[in-house]
RNA sequence: AGUCCCGUAGCUCAGCCGGUUAGAGCACGACACUGAUAAUGUCGGGGUCGGCGGUUCGAGUCCGCCCGGGACUACCA
């Protein structure tokens, strides 16, 4: 056991941080504190798994102090928090990575390397990072388990997913279709939106764009279109920037509300007369103004300008269904569905073009998605390779880009140009011109993506809208508007999860079909595999079964490693179908985002393991990643849990925004501006890192981390904490205090000690709350306010004498016991987001007794309020006393008399009487604090002062009567004089007439009333508070500001000797005029403050060689002689 | 393009239910202190609260539109 408090010279948060850390580890105190909560109520966490074939980035640290803060927090509340680390292991990152790395692309694997060497490669890279992973994890405070951490690629977990899978497809909710997908043919693979969102992919280019002319069949929909004009046709003009899509046109689609016209004009191009249906908010994009007065029967074919005249208006509903004739009737016509009619559709608008879309199902997702609402078909008259079919007649063969072709150039003749100029010539073309947009490009080739129809499987979400609606407003989202926003318009604008990718390294889909796909059967488990293998094997289209050995109740690795779930091994397996015909496995894989989306289930390997754990530990209470999970990790946990178990699957998220370079970019390695988190904690420290990052902003929003702001977290925070723990250890250690003494009768504590135990305790409460509510920097941010403002700038300084005053006793006591119950608590309010530092504190101020108290902060209970400390009025009067301090400080440092010179007296006036006994109370610590001998209150202030009156308007404002006359009653308060205030004051009433002649009659309650100035005095005004001091000096009060100095002067001067503070010493001072008055008169005072045994007045020491010269003033100096008696 | 977040001093951020003189820290400048001292205190300059319009007796705060930054989703004629 230790008898002192140990002390620093200086604080490095960077030794901190190891010596914690192995205190730790060899304390195995993360172990200590779930085995300390065991049986006690479960604060279920989720850890989301990072992917470690990528190294940590300083947002990491962001998002894991996040993390660890509640985990920490709700610990010391008494919760046992399991944490679970997790590795997301599977994907297209990870096969790109790899792929990278061998110098291949996707169209290699198969044919230059083997699915099976592929996959090989991605199991190994999966897990590169995994120790830098685990060493930033320890560096940072994280507290995790990554000695079980769950992983995704485990046959186990794939298992569970399986599992899931399977319960979905007996719900029907797992369907196969076929979507759009980016497609680069340069590369011929599909692509991700992850792939899409790599830099630079989005570029502008300039494309030919066609509005062509689709002439309407007269039916009953459409009759009464032709019904007003003369001209035998009616057409739809529809725009697109991808001229080609025109011949696979099977649709147009219009908004139901918009507003359309019909119009009379002539086609620009052949100059035929025509009647157009166009949106009416962008009739002028293609009817000019100046053309309004050309009238249609005076139009010649050479004319320039064509006149135009609006026949009709109509909404877009009236034409639902109606029928056109195909705009190339050379191209075939889809084989299914009822094509060439006018559909509604949700997503046109009139912000360009002409209202009405042009719809190609092959080649637009939007589009497919109406089209298939109607039942219309499609035609797909472009193959992958981005080259017309032979079936697409004149343009069989072409390709669509010229960037596809291995011979064409950009100077070359585009197809787009080609369909636009044979559509001019067929009087088809109602304008062509060139446009410039921004359109996808394939990350590799840097060749435009063209968007393809691909077979995938979905889930059919959409048909739990409602239920993940309303779960979701159930759920606690921090910030709450991405709850109600972000992700409340994603699930509102939901369309069903394509859940497959055409991959190699993922979760392969657990579905097997028969040849013509008449049968089907979903995989949930190995034990269901085996058993379907051994019909197979029965069936003779296997050989063995692989799981032959497998046992259903052995959850080893061994058992479990029997066969790789993954591919290729998984689609070498035939099945048989109950009809006896041979099925073999879809090839594709899942999403990634399916893997961890089922975590909570997978993680503890349900059901086949831990059924009744897996009810604890459902749903989560908490969980935080990024902002950017909102549609990723967010809503695959969601909709699974949804789906699955009907429930969310976390009470509580808090979404982190991005962490930013100091400028505001984002970091990245080709920038250059990308912060090592690993130099960045060992030169910092975690705890100052993390202190600024929960401090400098909420969570939610980007941080622009600045090492600057950790620094001054350092300086300010932790270096004011420190030296308020070295100011009590020095102290401490010369008193031999011992913190397990029993505490003094709260007789003997001081208004500062109850001051700052009111505020302690104020403290701890509001951080409960916070912290409960996940609000980790409002807590911080009070926690810093209260060491810096509070503990050390005002409770230390007023309190410094009573720790070094000599002796002992009660009142010493108390100062002790109160600083050191404020910095214990501090130690642990703060524990959470700064573990090293707060662990460091603690341990040392609990080093002379650790029996009566944990041996560790993060063992320790959270503190609870003693809310019978909590003294509003208390804190009231020491702000004031404060303010009141700092008022005349501010008047000295005017008329330039030091704080050392005292001054005789100060005046408060008073207009409220409520403040004198506030004042009363903390008279003393006032002038202490400002070095003044009396404090008088003036409460008849009459003619002393000058006052000034003006509404309360908040007062005023629950008065309706008074409301709108709010500005009369200030012009009148403006205009009173001292005399009416006066009046006013003293009879408590104040009446008079609006201008609109309304009688107003004001209270002083209606009023507030300040002061200004005072005559003649030297004055101070802060809000409602007036302080006047008397400058005063007389020869008094001079000469013991003269021995102040001295005194300070000697005080150096021991110090610069070298002298212990309890070394007593002999003095002798130079006789002068100026300062022997100040000498002789406080003789006693000067001798105490020095420990001066004795004390002479030598003329002579001017030619003394040991004397010291010291200077008093700018023109004053004096001879001293200090020896150690 | 849609959705969401953000915009307050040179920088980082507070500002509750609308109340009339908008705050803190950093940085900068001046002064003071020197037994917490590689600390500390006091004072000071510095703001069209992104812009415009509206509601209101009164708007940084509420509403609408716009501008700028960011994120996500989409890329669609």
């Amino acid at each position: 056991m230790n008898h002192k408090f140990p002390e620093y010279k200086e604080l490095d948060l960077a030794q901190v941080n190891q010596e914690v850390l192995a205190f730790w580890e060899a304390d195995q105190t993360f172990a200590k504190s779930l085995q300390a909560r065991e049986g006690r109520p479960s604060f279920v966490f989720y850890e989301g798994p990072p992917s470690a074939n990528g190294k940590p980035g300083i947002h990491h640290v962001m998002a894991r102090t996040v993390k660890d803060i509640y985990c920490r927090f709700q610990t010391q509340k008494g919760f046992h928090v399991k944490r679970k680390a997790g590795w997301d292991t599977h994907g297209l990152p990870v096969e790109l990575d790899v792929e990278n790395r061998l110098g291949i692309v996707k169209t290699d694997i198969g044919t230059k390397i083997s699915v099976a060497e592929f996959n090989q490669a991605c199991r190994k890279a999966v897990m590169e990072y995994t120790d830098m992973w685990e060493s930033i994890t320890a560096k940072m405070g994280y507290w995790v388990d990554m000695k079980n951490p769950y992983v995704t690629y485990h046959n186990q977990y794939i298992e569970s997913v399986w599992n899931l899978l399977k319960r979905l497809y007996d719900k029907d909710l797992l369907y196969r279709g076929h979507s759009i997908q980016p497609y680069s043919p340069a590369a011929g693979t599909g692509l991700s939106s992850h792939e899409l969102n790599q830099p630079g992919c989005y570029r502008d280019v300039k494309d030919t764009t066609v509005v062509a002319q689709f002439r309407l069949v007269r039916d009953e929909v459409s009759d009464f279109l032709f019904a007003q004009t003369d001209t035998p046709d009616v057409h739809i003009l529809a725009w697109t920037t991808t001229p080609w899509t025109l011949p696979s046109n099977t649709a147009l689609a219009m908004g139901a509300n918009i507003d359309y016209l019909l119009v009379r004009t002539f086609n620009p191009y052949t100059r035929q007369p025509v009647s157009v249906v166009l949106a009416k908010d962008l009739f002028r994009e293609f009817f000019p103004e100046k053309n309004d007065a050309l009238a249609i029967e005076d139009f010649q074919p050479g004319q320039k300008q064509v006149p135009h005249r609006v026949l009709g208006e109509f909404k877009g509903a009236r034409l639902e269904l109606a029928r056109y004739e195909q705009l190339m009737p050379e191209m075939p016509r889809p084989e299914q569905g009822d094509a060439f009619r006018v559909l509604m559709g949700d997503f046109v608008t009139t912000s360009d073009g002409t209202g009405i879309v042009h719809i190609a199902p092959s080649f637009g997702a939007d589009d497919a998605r109406v089209a298939q609402k109607y039942g219309v078909g499609a035609l797909t008259l472009v193959n992958k390779q981005g080259r017309f079919v032979e079936e697409a007649g004149f343009l069989a063969g072409r390709f669509v880009k010229n960037e596809y072709s291995p011979e064409l150039g950009p100077d070359d003749e585009t197809t787009d140009v080609f369909i636009a100029v044979t559509l001019k010539n067929q009087n088809k073309a109602f304008r062509v011109a060139k446009y410039e947009h921004s359109y996808p490009h394939c990350w590799r080739t840097d060749k435009p993506v063209l968007y393809y129809p691909l077979d995938s499987w979905f889930i059919r979400t959409t048909a739990v809208k409602q239920r993940l609606k309303d779960l979701n407003n159930t759920i606690n989202w921090k910030p709450a508007a991405t709850g109600t926003g972000r992700f409340g318009q994603w699930l509102e604008n939901l369309v069903d999860w394509n859940l497959t990718r055409s991959r190699f390294w993922g979760t392969p889909l657990p579905i097997w079909v028969s040849e013509d796909r008449s049968e089907t059967v979903c995989v949930g488990s190995m034990a269901e595999l085996k058993h379907e293998l051994q019909k197979s094997v029965e069936a003779g289209f296997m050989a063995s079964n692989p799981l032959a050995d497998f046992r259903a109740d052995d959850f080893s690795d061994q058992n479990y490693n029997r066969l790789d779930l993954h591919r290729p091994t998984v689609d070498e397996l035939v099945l048989v179908s109950p009809t006896g015909k041979p099925m073999r496995r879809e090839p594709d894989l899942i999403d990634v985002w399916f893997d961890s989306g089922a975590m909570p289930y997978a993680q503890l390997h349900y059901p086949f393991e831990n059924k009744e754990v897996f009810e604890q530990f459902f749903p989560a209470d908490f969980i935080a990643e990024g902002v950017d999970q909102t549609r990723g990790w967010f809503f695959t946990l969601h909709a699974i849990a949804t789906m699955v178990s009907d429930s969310v699957s976390f009470k509580a998220v808090v979404s982190n925004g991005l962490v930013l370079d100091k400028d505001g970019k984002k970091m990245s390695k080709r920038l250059g501006n990308a912060v090592d988190p690993f130099k960045t904690l060992d030169q910092h420290g975690a705890d100052a890192v993390r202190w600024y990052m929960t401090t400098n902003t909420q969570p939610w929003e980007s941080l622009k981390f600045d090492l600057a702001g950790v620094e001054e977290a350092r300086r300010k925070f932790f270096g004011t904490l420190q030296n308020t723990y070295a100011f009590f250890a020095l102290y401490a250690n010369v008193d031999g205090f011992r913190a397990d003494q029993p505490k003094v009768g709260r007789e003997h504590l001081q208004e500062t000690d109850r001051w700052i135990l009111s505020h302690l305790n104020s403290l701890i409460r509001l951080c409960d709350e916070r912290y409960q509510d996940y609000d980790a920097t409002a807590a911080a941010r009070a926690i810093q306010h209260f060491v810096i403002e509070h503990l050390s700038n005002w409770y230390v300084r007023l309190n410094r004498k009573r720790f070094w005053s000599p002796g002992q006793g009660p009142d010493k006591l108390a100062a002790y016991q109160t600083l050191h119950e404020c910095l214990l608590t501090v130690a642990r309010l703060a524990a959470p987001v700064m573990p090293f530092y707060a662990e460091k504190l603690y341990r040392d101020l609990v080093s002379t007794c650790p029996a009566a108290w944990a041996h560790s902060v993060h063992l320790s209970d959270f503190p609870v309020a003693d809310e019978g400390l909590v003294d509003k009025e208390l804190e009231e009067r020491m702000d004031m006393a404060q303010t009141i301090a700092s008022m005349v400080l501010s008047l000295r440092r005017k008329v330039k008399i030091k704080v050392r010179q005292p001054l005789r007296r100060l005046v408060l006036p008073v207009l409220d009487a409520a403040i004198v006994p506030k004042v009363e109370a903390v008279r003393d610590i006032i002038l202490r604090e400002v070095n003044v001998k009396e404090l008088d209150l003036l409460t008849d202030t009459t003619g002393i002062l000058v006052k000034s009156i003006k509404p309360n308007f908040r007062q005023l404002g629950q008065r309706p009567q008074y409301r709108s006359a709010m500005k009369a009653i200030t012009t009148e308060l403006a205009a009173l004089d001292q005399a009416a205030i006066a009046r006013f004051e003293a009879s408590g009433r104040h009446g008079f007439q609006a201008g609109d002649g309304q009688a107003i009659e004001l209270e002083l309650a209606d009023v507030e009333i300040v002061t200004k100035d005072m005559e003649g005095w030297e004055v101070a005004t802060d809000g409602k508070l007036t302080v006047a001091l008397d400058i005063h000096l007389s020869p008094e009060l001079l000469r013991e500001g003269m021995a102040r100095e001295l005194v300070n002067r000697i005080q150096n001067l021991r110090k610069d000797m070298g002298l212990e503070v309890t070394d007593k010493i002999r003095l002798a001072l130079q006789s002068h005029p100026e300062t022997d008055p100040a000498v002789n008169a406080h003789r006693d005072y000067i001798g105490g403050q020095t420990l001066a045994s004795e004390l002479v007045l030598d003329p002579a020491l001017e030619n003394d060689p040991e004397a010291k010269r010291l200077e008093l003033t700018e023109t004053l100096a004096l001879m001293v002689k200090i020896q150690k008696s």
